[in-house]
This record gives C-alpha cells, structure tokens and sequence, in this order.
DNA sequence: CGCAAAGTTGAGCGTCCTCAAGCAGCGTGG
DNA sequence: CCACGCTGCTTGAGGACGCTCAACTTTGCG
C-alpha cells in the first residue's frame, strides 16, 4: 500500500527506532520521575484533577502556561474553524500539553482527559525564568518538544502507509508501549476511548476499527478478557510488530 | 468523509486558524529577518549551500546542529526502521530544521534540498549559551518549535479528513500561503516535487495527484501556464479554499 | 536521435466507507 | 423487578473512492 518509493539515495546506517531495547525499561519512568522533581522543586505549580471528559484547556483560550501529566491519559482535539475535529495525540504521565499554543498565542487544540488524572500546570514565564537557573530544566522541555514532534511525524507515517488494519494493530502496540516505558504492566490495556474516537484519531470509521479488532482478535493476537470489550488483552507485542510489518510486505521477501 | 464526531462539548469562541488576516503579510517575513539577523549577531555560524538533491542532514546522523533556511525549498522523510519513507514536511526560508534530533540524540529523518538552497547551521550548545544572553533567540527558538508541531497537527488534520483533490488543493493553498507570508508572490507557483513525492507527501499514489491536477485545472481554479507542469498558475487562493471547504458540506449547507 | 524519467489517462478491482439492523451494557423510572 | 431508552459495539450488504496495472505522451539530457 502506498509504497512510493520517492528517493533511492544510498542510504546511512540507522538505529532502528522501534525496536525495543532490550532492557532499559525504566529509563523514561526515571526521565519522568527527574521532570516532576525539577518542576516541583523550582517552580510555582499550581496541581489540578482533570477528570474524565473535562479539558485541560480547549482551542482558542489564551496560551499562558504548559501542563505536565502527572497521572492519567488525555488527547489532543485539533479543532480547524470549519468544524472539523481530529484527534492528533494520545498523552500519558509524563507528557508536556500545550507546546501549540507558545508560537500562537493561544492553544491550537483540546486537551481532555479520557479518565480521571492530574495535570500540573507552570505559567510559561515562570517557567522560561526557572530555566535560566536550571539549564536541565530547559533540556527536559526541549527534549519534551522534540519528542512531540518526532511522535506526530510518526502518526503521519503509520497513517499514509499502512493499511487499517495494521493502523489499528500500531495503535495498540504504541500504547502498550508506553505503558511498558512507565513500567506498568502491557499484557492487558484499557482503552480509555469509544471506537469513534480511535477511528477518528486513526483516520478510518468506527466500523473498520471494529472489524478490525475483531480480525485481529480472531487471528489470536489481541483478546478481550472482559464482556465490555473495552480491555484489550496482548499476549505478545512483539507478535503485533510482526503483523504490522508482514503487511507491508504482501507476498515476497525483502530480497538483499 | 470521515465526519465522526468525537464529542458535543459547548465549544469556546476560537479564532479562525485559517482565515488569512486582512493586509499583516509582512509579519512573517519581519519575523525571519529578526531571527536571522539574530543568530548572524550572536553565534557562530556555518553557512552552507545545498543543492537539489543533497540533503542537510540524514536519518540516524549524529545530531549536533539545527539548521535555519536562508533560502531555498527542502522537505524531511522520515525514515522507518523497515523501508518506508514518508515526507512529513516542506520547509522554506525561515523554517528550523532538526528538532526532531534533540530528544533523540540523533537526527529521525533526512533534510533535503528541493533545490538549490542555502542553510544556516548552528551548534545546538552554542545556540543554548547565546539564549541565556540573549531571550528573544529562545523566544524564537521555541516560536520555531511550537509552529512545526501546529503545522504538523495541521497535517494530521487534512490526511483524515480531506479528500484526496481537496488534500491537493489545501497543498497548493498552503505552499501558496507560505509564499506570501515571506512576500513573494503566490499567484504561481513552481512545484520542486514530482508528483511521486506530493503524492508521498499527501498519502496518495501519484497517478491520484495527477487526476486531481487534471481536475482543478479543468475547473479553473488551476493553470499551467508552462509546457512542463510544473509550474501552477493559482489565480484565486481564495477559490481553492473554497473548493476545500465544499468538499467538506457536499450536499446540504450547514444550518445554524 | 534515442533513451530514461516524469506525467497523463484509462480500465478494473479492492479496501474502506455508508447505511442499516441487531445486540449488549447501563442508568432511570414506573 | 423489568420495561425503557440511550449509548456503544458488532456485523452485513452495497457502493464509491482511490489503488494497481498498463499504455502512451511529453520532457529532458547525453
């Protein structure tokens, strides 16, 4: 499926991004865990519970401070003028929200919590002057803003070149991830939002995600242990890598 | 297509994102004077001319430098681990290239020239010391950053819900959009990409962008003044938003 | 001139959307 | 307690948009 090839320059090692280290699980939890502590101790913060529906703050309102997750999920709703809504980002603990609305002047997008979770909030300033005493400070945001952007331009990826089932199949896979990178168990998530909203996210109609949950339970890769189907049961992650990447590759091996 | 509605929440005023405000069109171009008037006073900088083809920087280099667009046409390609290539950005003069390196360590796409351009390299510690000095430089550092995630939500945005001559016609709108905010002229505009490469960009094969030329062209709101096609003659940017956002109502109008 | 690369256009088909029906979970009120 | 309605989810049938494959034209270059 769309597989353009746009350049064929000779091309230079690269670290394969998604292949997950071998270990070194808690290094993000720790990263996180060193974020807080340095807001926590340098800065005015001002603690907020978000519960599930609610937003952090909503497109439009005036930007004057960035949020930390401290504990819960969220999305991003880009909201364009005409009325269209998309879901641009999934957050978890740890994650920065807001980063759109410093160029603007105000935010670009909703932020809503999908269940109940706490938010802290720093004025911007404040936070520009605490980074002139704490340059981790500003390394930590900077990495945070990279990180956004190197996340959005791997949705663009998953979304112009695979297929919806496989979109579907990444779209649990880079969730149980991230539960993995903050060291909570990944066997067995929760999805935190209806079927609309992950097809919206995912670029596809709440029926083909469905159908392809339903396909990808039927061929043994995901289960629903509960009635409700709202939890998601992955008895091997890596299994799910594979099916994503055996449907790039139809028929024949990658010769060379 | 794709009009899910995600939620019904009472929604804040919101400014219109894409309107273009009346005259303000020097603003843009104001603002990349002032930045780079700002790195050429305060750093080290590494000039460099880059042509077609040649890129600035590659997947998996060792991140160092951000680079600044003096003048030339460039896009990024992300690169996965597997094969797949994605143009995830178009970049013109003003426009930072490389954040996507700091988080990581290591650069997450290629850089490269549409043409023949020149870039302005600065060595990221260096560029941290001047901001400590000088705080309009990180204010235009992190104005940078947040612009490139909006943009790239923006991408998000039209790939789901658009589609794909109206994704075609919103690129045109954009490059056209980019040209006047840096005050060059926008009512023709010389495309540096082969149709394989907007197609890329647009998630779409590049026989579906050349139906949707062929079919803008057929109803105006497009020209090719030139034999080659490359060149596209956009009479009225206005009209093709318009088109862009018929797409979106196609039969009734919206009522309240 | 000849060849390669880029672009256009057509025919056929597959994926995914649309529309529709039915079921499950859940809170409300008689 | 169960009927009732509501929301969310699943599954099927049919159709449309965009992909695939193919032929041909145009452009650019040695």
């Amino acid at each position: 499926m769309l597989t353009t090839a746009v350049a064929a320059a000779p091309r230079a090692q690269m670290p394969a991004q998604a292949a997950p280290a071998v270990p070194a699980r808690p290094a993000v939890a720790e990263r996180i865990a060193d974020t807080l502590r340095l807001l926590q101790d340098h800065l005015p913060i001002t603690r907020r519970i978000v519960r599930t529906g609610e937003s952090v703050y909503q497109a439009g309102e005036r930007f004057a401070s960035l949020h930390v997750i401290n504990s819960g999920f969220f999305k991003t709703v880009n909201m364009a003028a005409d009325g269209r809504e998309q879901v641009v980002g999934l957050h978890f603990k740890g994650d920065w929200l807001g980063f759109d609305g410093i160029a603007a002047g105000h935010y670009g997008c909703d932020a809503i919590a999908l269940d109940t979770g706490e938010v802290w909030s720093v004025r911007y300033d404040a936070l520009l002057a605490a980074c002139a005493q704490h340059p981790q400070l500003l390394g930590a945001l900077h990495a945070a803003m990279s990180r956004e952007i190197t996340r959005d331009r791997d949705s663009l990826l998953s979304l112009c070149t695979l297929s919806a089932d496989a979109r579907v199949a990444d779209f649990l896979r880079y969730w149980a991830d991230a539960m993995a990178q903050r060291g909570l168990r990944n066997d067995q998530i929760t999805l935190r939002m209806t079927r609309a909203e992950i097809g919206n996210y995912l670029g596809m109609t709440l029926e083909t995600v469905s159908r392809a949950l339903s396909r990808l339970s039927r061929e043994q890769l995901i289960a629903f242990p509960e009635r409700g189907r709202r939890d998601v049961q992955i008895p091997d992650v890596q299994a799910l890598c594979a099916y994503v990447q055996r449907s790039l590759a139809p028929s024949s091996a990658m010769l060379q």
